[in-house]
RNA sequence: GCGCGUAUAGCUCAGUUGGCUAGAGCGCAGCUCUGAUAAAGCUGAGGUCCUUGGUUCGAAUCCAAGUACGCGCACCA
C-alpha cells in the first residue's frame, strides 16, 4: 500500500488537530490503558492545577512533562493511572469571586444577600465552586489540546457528577477534605493541633492572617515614612528617650521601650533637654546595611542598602541633633549603661486614649484572654510604660537602640510584653481600621498615609515628634491582593512543627522522609533546599479567617475557650452531632451548611460550636497522596499506588508548599513512608527575553494563543507584534529540550528557532523518503531482496545509539539529554549525510535498474523506512502529534494503528558497528577539511578537480579514505582519491605577522621580526603559540598577532586539523574546465525547469544556444550528460519565441525548454 | 548576616569519569550548493571558559579564596 503524499509546506496545529479527533476515533487512549492493564504499576502523582484560570504557556511546560513521562512509561509496558487534579480551595478563587461580583471586602461577601449572613456565604461559596468548575472544565479543554494523555472528563454527564465521581481529582471533593480531617485528627491525637494567640501579619483587605509560608511571596521594597518620637521620663524631668518606629500607627499602642542591658547610651543634651539614645548609631552611616559594628571590618565590608530612586538618603543621628540645634549646638554630656535603665518609667505618646485605660490591655476580648493566661497584672497600657530589655534582639544597626514596643502590634514586641508582664494594645479591626477607643482615630485605617499624618500632627501638638523621613525597607505585602500587611493580634491555628532547627519532634520526622527521596535535577539540591527549609521553618498555620476552603474541624467549647476537640470524620460527625445534622446532611462539608453542627463537650457538657475559620489550601494539596489513592475507602488500591514513582511541578516556592505538605502529611499518615520515590524540579517561564511575564505588561502568553490562536508579545523594543499559532508539538519539545535547572524564555523567537531545526527537518526527511517511496511503490508490507550498503548499515547502527541513550533519559527523568541527542541524530546523520548522500539511490528510477540496482534501491527504502518508524516511537512521548502524523502514514496493516500503542522501541546490539561509526564520522571530517581546501583555493563545487590527497593521523581516517574513497569523490567533486603516504608532510606551514595588531607592539622591529618568522618553523612556532605568547626578537607575540598558514605544493591547496592533512589539487584543466561549465548549464536548466512547473519525470525538448565559443565548447562535449541529467529528449534548433538568456561565467546562454510528453 | 547554586562567543545555551586545536543554535560578514525550498552547507570575525591561588604530566572540568548574579533562610523596631 503506498503511503500518502506528503506536502511540503504543513500546518503543524491544523495536523494536531486532526491528529485528537483521530485519537477519540480509534479509541487511542482507551486501547493503550487495555493493553496495559495488569502490568507492572508505574505511578504519577500529579500536583493540582489551580483551577481559576485559563491555561499560560507556563503550565504547559510541566504537564508536557508529565505527559512525556507517562508516554513513556506506557509504551514500555506499565500501568498507569492517569488522574489529573484541579486546586479549588483558597483565597485564589474568593479574590476572583470578589472581582466577579464587584465585592470589596468581607463585609460585602456577608451582605451578598442583605441582612443574611448564613444565605451571603452559602451564595459566595457556590459562586465559589462554579468558578472552579467553569475554569476545570476550560483547563480540561486546553490539556486536551496539548497532548496531555489523562483520565479527562469530556461530557457534559461527566461535569454534572460531583467532583467526587469524576475522573479528575478536585480539591473541593468530600473523599478530600476528609481525607484531611482525618490528617488533622491524627495530629491532634499526637497533641500537636493548638490555638495560637499571636501577633501574625495580616492583610486588611482580605481579611486573613498571612502564614509564613505565603509571606515569603510578598515582600516587596518600599518607602514608609518613619518617625523619631520622644518618650519623657518620668522622675527625670526634661529627659526623654528617643525611639524610632517605621509604623507610625503603631505608637498609639506603645506600652513599653526596650533596650538591650550590654550597649552603652548616650545622654544627649539639646536646647534643654536631654535625649538617651545607643552610643553606638548616634554617627552611623544608616545607609549602610547592617553590619556588627563591633567588627573593625565591618565599615569596609558594609554594602549600601537597597534604596528607591527619588528618595532622599537618610541622615545620621548626629546630623539631626546638629540641624536641629542651629547655632546654639548640642553637646554629648554623659553615658550610661543599658542595665542601669532598665525599670524606668516614661510618659507614652497617646495616653490620653481610652485604649490605654483599659487594665490588661485592650480591647476587652484580648484582655479576658490575658487576664485568663495571666500574662501581665490587671494594669492599663498608660499604666505601664517603662524600660524593658529586648536583650540582644535590641541592636545597633537601626534606629535609636530603644526600641518602641507595641504588644499588640508587632511580634516580637508581643513576647518581651508576655516576658516583661506589658499589657497588649491592639488597635485595628479584621480590616486594619482602628477599633473605637482610639479617640479621633478610629475608623482611620493604618495603612492610609492619612493616619500617619493624623499621628505626626498629634505628636507635634505634644511637642513629642523629634524628627521624621522617608525611610525605605522591605515589607512584607498579601502575595494574593499586594496590599501591605499589618501585624495583628489574632487567634490562629496551628500544627506544632517541633523545635526550630533541631531533628526532633514532626520537623524531624519529615526530615528522615525526606532523605528517601530523590530530588532531581541534581544540581539544585533539592533536598537540601527541603531540609533548609524544615530546619527553619516555624509552627504550620493551618487557619484562614475566609469562606471558601476546607473546613476545619475544629470544634470549640462555647463556655470554655481553652477546650476543643478535632473531629477525623464525616462518620465521627454525624455520631457527635447534637444539632444541626439534618441540616448539614447532604451538603458537602463547606461553609455555612456545616457551621450549623453543634457537638457536646464530653468533659463539661457545655456545647460546642465549630471554628469559623477554613483551612490553609496547602493542606488540599498535600493529602493528595492519600485522598487520590483511596488510603481511607479501599486501603488495596492505595497499597498498590502509593508511593507514587514520580512528581513534577515548578519549584519557586514548592519547597515550602506543595512538596512540603505532601511530605509532612505523608509522614503523618503512614507513619514515615515517603509519599512519592522521584521528584522533577523545573524553573519558571520568561518571555523570549527573558524577563518576567506578566499581564500587564502585555508579555504573557495564553496557552490558546500560543497552541492555535496566535497572539502578540513585545518585540525587542517593545512595540507589540502578532505571532502565528505555535502549536502543541513545538512547545512540547522547547520544553523537553530545556535544561529544567534553568528559566525558560518563551515566545515565538525560541518557537521558530526549535521549529525551524527540529520539526521541519524531521519534515522534511519524512515527505522526502516518503514522496519517493510512493514514486518506487515501495511497499514496507512485502519485503524485497535488499542489499544494504555501508552507509545503511551506519545509519542503523548509530539509531541504536539514539535508542539507548532515549532509554536511560527517560529512566532517569532527563528527557533533555534524549532531545539534544535526537537533535544531533536528526540533522548531522539523518538529514545532512544519510539522506543527503542516497538522494541518488532514492531518486533513481526503477525501470532503469537492474537486479542488484533494485536490490540497492530497496535497502535504501528500507533502511529509512527502519528510520523513520524508529523515530516516530522515539519521538512518541515527546511530540506525541507530528509523531502519528507521520506513523499514520507510514505503519503497515499489521501495525498497531496508533503511535502510542507501540512498544517503545529496544536498542538491537546486532545492529551496533563501532568502527563503522568511527570510519564515518572520519570520513564526515574528511568532506569537512576538503570543502575547506576547496575554499581557500576559492573554486567553486561545481568544478570539478582532478586530486584530493589525505595524509591521515588515525587508523579510522586512513580506513575511510580507502573504504569511502566513492564518497569523497563525489562529495568533494574530484575525480581521483589518493593516500599520502610519503615521509615528507603533505603541507608546509608558514608563520605571517598579523600587522593589525602586531605592529603596536613591535613598532621599530616588524621588519626584524618578519625576517625571522620567514626562517622560522612555523610549525614548532604554532604548537609554542597555543601555550601563550612567544618571544619574537625580544617582544612578546601571542596567537593573535600571528597567523599561521597551511600551504600546499604549488597548484594545490590543503588545510589540517588534528594532524590529519588535507590537500586538493587546485589546477584546472581545459577539460576540468569544460566538465565544470557542463555542470553550470545543467543547474541552470534545472532551474529553468523548476521554475517552469515541470514534475521531476517530465521529459523536455530543449534549445541551447550561446554566442560564446567556450560554453558552446562545452556543450557540445557534454551534450549527452545534459541531455541525460535534464530529461532531454529533443533537441531544438531553431530559437523558440520564448527564450529565456542566463549567465554562466560572464557569458549569455539562450535556453528555451518544452515539455514532450 | 547564614546557606545553596550559577558564571563558557554579541544573545540563548551544550560540554559525560580531568585529556590533544572548547562547541551548537541564533545574529554578523563572505562564499557555496540546491528538483528536501518555511531549506541546506562551508569559511570567517567574535572566547582571559569570572578572578587569583592550589592539586595534576595535563584543569572549562577537581580544591580553596575572592568578585558578580540568582535562589533559599534570617532580619526588616
Amino acid at each position: 500500500m503506498p503511503f500518502e503524499k506528503v506536502e511540503p509546506q504543513a500546518d503543524f496545529p491544523a495536523l494536531e488537530r486532526q491528529m485528537l479527533e483521530l485519537w477519540v476515533r480509534v479509541q487511542a487512549f482507551e486501547k493503550l490503558k487495555a493493553k496495559n492493564a495488569g502490568k507492572p504499576r508505574w505511578s504519577f502523582l500529579d500536583g493540582p492545577i489551580t483551577a481559576n484560570n485559563p491555561m499560560g504557556v507556563h503550565h504547559a511546560w510541566g504537564r508536557t512533562y508529565k505527559d512525556a513521562y507517562n508516554r513513556y512509561f506506557a509504551m514500555t509496558g506499565h500501568e498507569l493511572r492517569y488522574q489529573q487534579g484541579f486546586d479549588c480551595q483558597g483565597l485564589w478563587v474568593e479574590v476572583e469571586v470578589e472581582k466577579e461580583l464587584g465585592l470589596k471586602s468581607k463585609r460585602d461577601i456577608e451582605n451578598l444577600v442583605p441582612g443574611d449572613i448564613e444565605a451571603s456565604v452559602n451564595h459566595f461559596v457556590q459562586a465559589c465552586k462554579d468558578r472552579v468548575n467553569k475554569f476545570a472544565r476550560v483547563q480540561t479543554e486546553q490539556s486536551i489540546r496539548l497532548g496531555f494523555w489523562m483520565n479527562w472528563d469530556r461530557t457534559d454527564a461527566e461535569w454534572a457528577k460531583s467532583p467526587d465521581e469524576r475522573h479528575s481529582y478536585f480539591t473541593m471533593s468530600e473523599e478530600n477534605n476528609y481525607t484531611i480531617w482525618s490528617f488533622l485528627k491524627k495530629c491532634h491525637h499526637k497533641g500537636m493541633v493548638y490555638r495560637g494567640y499571636d501577633v501574625m501579619p495580616w492583610c486588611g483587605r482580605c481579611g486573613v492572617g498571612i502564614s509564613e509560608m505565603e509571606m515569603k511571596e510578598g515582600y516587596k521594597l518600599v518607602e514608609h515614612r518613619a518617625a523619631f518620637v520622644k518618650f519623657p521620663l518620668k522622675d527625670r524631668p526634661n529627659e526623654n528617650l528617643l525611639v524610632w518606629t517605621t509604623t507610625p500607627w503603631t505608637l498609639t499602642s506603645n506600652v513599653g521601650a526596650a533596650i538591650n542591658p550590654e550597649l552603652t547610651y548616650l545622654k544627649v543634651q539639646l536646647k534643654g533637654e536631654i535625649y538617651y539614645v545607643a552610643k553606638g548609631v548616634f554617627k552611623q552611616n544608616r545607609m549602610e546595611s547592617t553590619g556588627d559594628t563591633e567588627e573593625p571590618e565591618a565599615s569596609a565590608k558594609a554594602k549600601r542598602r537597597d534604596w528607591l530612586d527619588g528618595v532622599p538618603h537618610l541622615n545620621t543621628i548626629e546630623q539631626m541633633f546638629k540641624s536641629k540645634a542651629g547655632k546654639e549646638g548640642f553637646s554629648i554630656i554623659g553615658e550610661i549603661k543599658g542595665k542601669e535603665m532598665l525599670g524606668w518609667e516614661y510618659v507614652g505618646p497617646f495616653d490620653d486614649l481610652p485604649a490605654q485605660q483599659h487594665a490588661f490591655g485592650f480591647p476587652e476580648e484580648v484582655a479576658s484572654i490575658v487576664e485568663q493566661r495571666g500574662w501581665c497584672p490587671a494594669k492599663s497600657g498608660a499604666e505601664s510604660h517603662r524600660i524593658i530589655t529586648g536583650g540582644a534582639d535590641v541592636s545597633e544597626s537601626e534606629g535609636t537602640g530603644i526600641v518602641h514596643t507595641a504588644p499588640g502590634c508587632g511580634q516580637i514586641d508581643f513576647t518581651w510584653g508576655k516576658e516583661n508582664g506589658l499589657p497588649p494594645v491592639a488597635p485595628i479591626d479584621d480590616s486594619g481600621n482602628f477599633y473605637e477607643g482610639f479617640g479621633s482615630l478610629t475608623g482611620k485605617n493604618a495603612t492610609d498615609s492619612a493616619t500617619a499624618d493624623a499621628i505626626f500632627d498629634a505628636l507635634k501638638a505634644k511637642d513629642r515628634l523629634f524628627a521624621t523621613e522617608r525611610y525605605v525597607h522591605r515589607y512584607p505585602h498579601c502575595w494574593r491582593c499586594k496590599t501591605e500587611l499589618l501585624y495583628r493580634l489574632v487567634d490562629e491555628w496551628f500544627i506544632n512543627m517541633g523545635p526550630k532547627q533541631t531533628e526532633d519532634g514532626f520537623r524531624g520526622d519529615i526530615m528522615k522522609v525526606v532523605n528517601k527521596v530523590t530530588f532531581l535535577p541534581e544540581s539544585l539540591n533539592g533536598r537540601a533546599r527541603e531540609r533548609d527549609w524544615l530546619w527553619n521553618m516555624g509552627d504550620w498555620m493551618i487557619s484562614k479567617k475566609r469562606y471558601w476552603g476546607l473546613s476545619l474541624p475544629i470544634w470549640v467549647d462555647d463556655k470554655d475557650p481553652t477546650q476543643f476537640e478535632v473531629i477525623g470524620s464525616r462518620e465521627e460527625l454525624k455520631e457527635r452531632a447534637v444539632e444541626g445534622w439534618t441540616e448539614f446532611d447532604g451538603h458537602t462539608p463547606h461553609r455555612p451548611w456545616v457551621d450549623k453542627i453543634k457537638i457536646r463537650n464530653r468533659q463539661t457538657g457545655n456545647l460546642m460550636s465549630r471554628i469559623p475559620d477554613v483551612g490553609n489550601p496547602w493542606l488540599d494539596a498535600g493529602i493528595v497522596a492519600f485522598s487520590t489513592m483511596k488510603y481511607n475507602t479501599d486501603r488495596d488500591y492505595w497499597n498498590n499506588w502509593f508511593p507514587a514513582d514520580f512528581i513534577t511541578e515548578s519549584f519557586p516556592g514548592q519547597f515550602r508548599n506543595w512538596f512540603y505538605a505532601l511530605l509532612a502529611m505523608s509522614t503523618m499518615m503512614s507513619d514515615g513512608l515517603p509519599p512519592f520515590k522521584n521528584l522533577l524540579g523545573f524553573a519558571t517561564v520568561k518571555d523570549q527575553f527573558g524577563h518576567d511575564m506578566h499581564k500587564s505588561t502585555g508579555n504573557s502568553i495564553e496557552f490558546v494563543a500560543a497552541a492555535d490562536k496566535g497572539g502578540t508579545v513585545p518585540d525587542a523594543k517593545g512595540n507589540s507584534t502578532t505571532f502565528a499559532p505555535i502549536g502543541a508539538d513545538v512547545m512540547r519539545w522547547l520544553y523537553c529540550r530545556h535544561n529544567p535547572a534553568s528559566n525558560l524564555n518563551f515566545g515565538p523567537i525560541p518557537a521558530n528557532e526549535v521549529r525551524g531545526k527540529f520539526h521541519i527537518k524531521l519534515w522534511n526527511c519524512y515527505g522526502f523518503f516518503v514522496n519517493y517511496g510512493r514514486l518506487d511503490g515501495f511497499d514496507p508490507a512485502t519485503p524485497q531482496a535488499a542489499t544494504l550498503q555501508d552507509i545503511d548499515r551506519w545509519i542503523l547502527s548509530d539509531l541504536q545509539g539514539l535508542i539507548t541513550t532515549a532509554r536511560q533519559a527517560f529512566e532517569s527523568y532527563n528527557v533533555m539529554a534524549f532531545c539534544l541527542e535526537a537533535e544531533r541524530f536528526l540533522d548531522d546523520r539523518l538529514s545532512n549525510w544519510y539522506i543527503r548522500r542516497n538522494r541518488p539511490r532514492l531518486q533513481s528510477n526503477v525501470s532503469d535498474l537492474d537486479t542488484a540496482g533494485l536490490a540497492d534501491k530497496w535497502a535504501a527504502h528500507q533502511t529509512l523506512y527502519t528510520v523513520m518508524t524508529t523515530l516516530c516511537k522515539l519521538f512518541a512521548p515527546v511530540i506525541p502529534f507530528l509523531s502519528e502524523v507521520m506513523w499514520q502514514n507510514l505503519r503497515t496493516h499489521q501495525d498497531p494503528e496508533s503511535v502510542h500503542l507501540c512498544d517503545f522501541p529496544k536498542a538491537d546490539l546486532k545492529l551496533v558497528d563501532e568502527e563503522l561509526s568511527k570510519d564515518m564520522d572520519a570520513l564526515l571530517n574528511l568532506v569537512t577539511l576538503g570543502g575547506a581546501a576547496r575554499n581557500l583555493a576559492k573554486i567553486k563545487f561545481r568544478q570539478p578537480l582532478a586530486e584530493l590527497r589525505v595524509q591521515p593521523a588515525t587508523e579510522a581516517v586512513r580506513r575511510a579514505v580507502e573504504r569511502f574513497s566513492d564518497q569523497l569523490r563525489e562529495e568533494l567533486n574530484v575525480k581521483g582519491v589518493r593516500k599520502h603516504d610519503e615521509t615528507s608532510p603533505l603541507l608546509s606551514a608558514s608563520a605571517k605577522l598579523n600587522k593589525k595588531t602586531a605592529a603596536a607592539k613591535l613598532g621599530p622591529k616588524l621588519k626584524e621580526a618578519e625576517a625571522y618568522l620567514a626562517t622560522a618553523s612555523a610549525l614548532e612556532l604554532a604548537d609554542k603559540l597555543k601555550l601563550g605568547p612567544v618571544e619574537i626578537v625580544g617582544i612578546p607575540l601571542e596567537g593573535g598577532d600571528i597567523n599561521i598558514e597551511y600551504q600546499a605544493k604549488a597548484g594545490w591547496a590543503g588545510v589540517a586539523d588534528r594532524g590529519t592533512q588535507v590537500a586538493i589539487d587546485a589546477r584546472v584543466t581545459e577539460e576540468l574546465a569544460k566538465e565544470g561549465l557542463a555542470r553550470d548549464i545543467i543547474r541552470q536548466i534545472q532551474d529553468h525547469r523548476k521554475n517552469s512547473g515541470l514534475n521531476m519525470e517530465d521529459r523536455i525538448s530543449l534549445y541551447l544556444h550561446s554566442d560564446s565559443a567556450k560554453l558552446m565548447v562545452a556543450l557540445e562535449t557534454h551534450r549527452e550528460h545534459i541531455a541525460a541529467e535534464t530529461l532531454t529528449t529533443q533537441w531544438t534548433q531553431m530559437p523558440p519565441a520564448d527564450v529565456a538568456e542566463v549567465k554562466i561565467e560572464g557569458e549569455m546562454l539562450s535556453v528555451s525548454l518544452r515539455k514532450t510528453s
